[in-house]
DNA sequence: CAAGCCTCCGAAACCGCTTTCGGATTTTTG
DNA sequence: CAAAAATCCGAAAGCGGTTTCGGAGGCTTG
């Protein structure tokens, strides 16, 4: 357990056999009898004998790493899902002893770049791709090169890559179906801007929802800020400054949604009683906020893993179109939804906000 | 923008050259004339050459890359400390091109092999190593392994190697002196099992306060539990059911802190008034809770590039020890704490109490 | 007992890049 | 203008593995 260390050369000789003997035995070749077969793996045992790794993979011609790229904006809060991903696709990996290479770029430029040097210098031989846009460079430029890829989300067309996604539309009709089961007919949207996909699959749904229950889509109610905690907060007084404000209001994340309930708390009002408010993620924080938070919950352990082995299913030559997969999310109730306040509930609610 | 990666040979065919001269071209050796360079580095750029990163670090003989070991116990919540960490690691790492490799290990002895072949193999030039045990077997792993690595915090025996740390010890005396001063006498230490080096510092800076401040410790007011919300609960609802219990809390991190929120609203009690708790880490989060949490804040980004700094600083030959630093944290007041209740006011909570 | 077949290992080549060394050409020098 | 010095590039070797190929030796056959 010291210094240098050993390589196949210095092992060959320390058996007195050749290096491509010794290969042969420890990657049991069937040309290596079973005798000098156990004995070169002993010895490599004893001398703790670890194969060069960048040797290994010159030889190979494969990299056996998979790289991963962090998302550029994610707010403070949010970041919990990077880890939880992180620790999944490691998992995915470590069963065939593969890498993950983490990188992180300041601007769109960079990442581009940082991508085609990752690629074709060899150094990875296939991609996680995070939070794309509806038209993503990246994936443009991964298709390019020839080399795998998944994505953790979905593009505005999405047939022809591999990806696992959690379905915001399909959330975004429950979360809205549900407000208007309990009375709401104002409901609002709290989003961030719609470059990125899957906040206008999130927008999809609560459109959906709203005209399949015989409402109408209120532009008004349709607010878009920072994806943050405090751009939930603004665009949540936006509304409220409305001269016929929501009743209920779902959220693009948990991150937003805790920023709309700060909104609604400064104005004196209560969340899950005088408005209420989903959000989406199923954040385990949101069990702490003022008051906790009803959310759309989804597994976030088990995307790392899937996306993981979807990846190197593909660079195995799977067909990427066949590694598609749509999770999903579930009503998380905890107490900031709440039926629609009576008129007389209401009236206080306007007293109580004229005498701010 | 295609196919096959385009390698030095190739390169050197198209020039009409050997493969050494475009290799010293590339790499601005003084003995290649200007005019083939320039020759030599257009071509490259136009044919979009990247250097095999396996047979140039097996070349060089450094793999150019530095592992990260993602802590197996975290709660869900405070995650957000990995990211950014990786994110500054990442920032260092890149301004000299060198890769950042993230592992995580399900069991401790998994995780001394998975270092062990990582070093061994050559995959990794050098370690960072995240919340250390008092006595960490990972840090005499690699002093025997002679491979660079930078601790993020201390051991109980911290000379000898690199560390980056938040004074803990300090952080949780002035928490404490915080409390004192606002009359309170009574105060608890709600933190997690001691072998971790970082729950003893937050301890020894508890008592100390308490010491230098005339009091005694009370061992009934220190509660260990588990490190997450829910430990930070259990400990909390312990401490309550006191017979003498505590007014004033100090919680090992901000997570523990909202467990302890939650119980002392599930008594009816209101934090910061009735009960005084001040965290620890001042996660963006703490900014939601209920009611927002006061806490010690500490630049959580910072780590990572200064972590990375070390580490490089290190590989190149720098002297470990030379590289220790203690960052302060600061009291961030938000409110969760407050003066001790008035005799009349804590009769309240006892009725209160007496009610349930 | 010779021919033929396995068994098992060594020799050689290669992966793509770096570095040392030597020598051909040009330039400077006396 | 010959000799010495400087300039610039090619040849060769090496990094530490892997894989293909061939052949020596021991076995089985007829």
């Amino acid at each position: 357990m010291t210094g240098k260390p050993i390589s196949l050369k210095i092992l060959a000789a320390h058996l007195d056999l050749t290096v491509p003997t010794v290969s042969r035995a420890l990657n049991n070749y069937p040309d290596i009898s079973p005798a000098t077969r156990d004995r070169v793996k002993r010895a490599a045992d004893e001398l703790g004998y670890r194969a060069n790794q960048n040797a290994r993979r010159l030889s190979l011609g494969t990299s056996e790493t998979v790289g991963y790229l962090m998302p550029r904006f994610s707010s403070a809060i949010a970041q919990p899902f990077v880890a939880q991903l992180l620790q999944g696709l490691g998992e995915a990996l470590g069963k065939r002893n593969w890498d993950l290479l983490v990188t992180h770029a300041e601007s769109s430029k960079d990442e581009l770049s940082q991508i085609e040097r990752m690629v074709r210098s060899g150094r990875v031989s296939g991609l996680v791709i995070s939070r794309p846009l509806k038209n993503d460079p990246r994936i443009r430029l991964m298709q390019d090169l020839k080399c795998p890829f998944v994505v953790h989300g979905r593009t505005a067309s999405y047939k022809n890559y591999a990806w696992y996604d959690v379905d915001g539309e399909d959330a975004f009709e429950t979360s809205v179906n549900h407000l208007i089961g309990l009375g709401h007919s104002r409901i609002a949207f709290v989003g961030a801007p719609l470059q990125y996909q899957f906040v206008q699959d999130r927008l999809n749904g609560y459109q959906k929802a709203i005209v399949g229950n015989g409402l109408t889509v209120d532009q008004d109610l349709i607010q878009i800020s920072d994806f943050s905690d405090d751009g939930g907060e603004i665009a949540t007084h936006a509304l409220l400054d409305l001269v016929d404000p929501p009743t209920g209001i779902v959220c693009l994340s948990d991150t937003m949604a805790l920023g709309a309930l700060a909104a609604i708390r400064a104005r004196g009002l209560v969340p899950g009683e005088d408005i209420s408010v989903v959000g989406y993620d199923g954040l385990k924080f949101g069990t702490h906020s003022n008051p906790p938070l009803t959310t759309m919950a989804q597994p976030q352990a088990h995307a790392g893993r899937r996306l993981g082995d979807m990846l190197l299913a593909i660079i195995d030559g799977d067909d990427p179109s066949k590694h598609q997969e749509l999770q999903r999310a579930q009503l998380l109730r905890r107490n900031t939804d709440g039926p629609l306040p009576t008129t007389q509930a209401l009236n206080d609610i306007l007293s109580r906000e004229e005498l701010q």
